[in-house]
DNA sequence: AAAAAATAGTTTGTATTTAAATTATTTACA
DNA sequence: TGTAAATAATTTAAATACAAACTATTTTTT
């Protein structure tokens, strides 16, 4: 099997694309892409999550989302703030900045991801997402056929 | 539309995971994911290539195609040689070590593709490459449709 | 209640990824 | 020929990714 046909290889080379695409759409906000998907993650609830729960949304390492969340916070889009019944835990808010511009940033996540979409009928854009759940499925290798 | 139906996320996990997988095929190696596919590419070809071409090859960018090589070679695998007819170019081979493992390379990284490709049948493979290919040829999300 | 285990989040260290700048060399062309 | 443009590869700097270790707190178990 030619190295070019390999699953793994196809897909990151597409992610990578696709990822590119969307830093085009995204230049006038000064965020990268990974903090522009944190950032939607938390607009789409108005904020509260935990981090945890942001780290499992969007798929990401608690390690990771951390970091994403540590330069959110720099640059002044969100605040954490102390959970009132767990200690350990801590809640993420939506700065006034943020909530300011929150419409605008769901419309271009919208948008951008609808051009991609456009590109496929209904029925092919859900036969690739069970392609994509059937691949996150099969993760752990050594599961029984 | 919700943030887990994004195109971008959903092809980042999906991607994310299956590297957690090859990850944990080739731990017997003292490789990480990135190093394994860049052996393979040199690999498949027997050396000689140019680190721009393995760039092309594996569609990654050339500062991380350097990375990569610089590790590759660090360890033992690789070894740069300069090109005969331009003094710009490098080739890339294959250590005496590695092509000492060549073959169980090529092998672990075959089986390990199937594994995924058990998945699905032929017309269903077929049918996400295609799907595949026509997300990264919508790259430019300013084409005409 | 005290000890052990689990959970939330962070830190640390290494690798990967990308854009932008840099060096060295080759090619194109005026 | 000599200068400009292009090419090959690298370096730099900032962000992302992830395993492993760590702190603080809560839950479970004995």
């Amino acid at each position: 099997m030619p190295f070019k046909d390999c699953i793994c290889f196809q897909l990151g080379k597409t992610v990578r694309q696709i990822t590119k695409a969307y830093r085009k759409e995204i230049t006038s906000y000064k965020l990268t892409h990974g903090q522009f998907f944190m950032l939607v993650a938390v607009m789409e609830d108005g904020g509260r999550l935990l981090p945890s729960e942001l780290s499992d949304k969007t798929s990401q390492d608690r390690a990771t989302t951390t970091g994403l969340l540590d330069r959110l916070e720099k640059d002044g889009w969100i605040e954490r703030r102390p959970d009132k019944n767990d200690r350990r835990s801590l809640r993420i808010f939506l700065t006034p900045y943020a909530d300011s511009h929150r419409e605008a940033i769901l419309k271009l996540f919208e948008e951008t991801n609808q051009k991609f979409l456009n590109r496929f009928t209904l029925e092919e854009w859900s036969q690739m997402q069970n392609f994509l759940n059937r691949l996150d499925r099969c993760t752990d290798l050594e599961q029984v056929y």
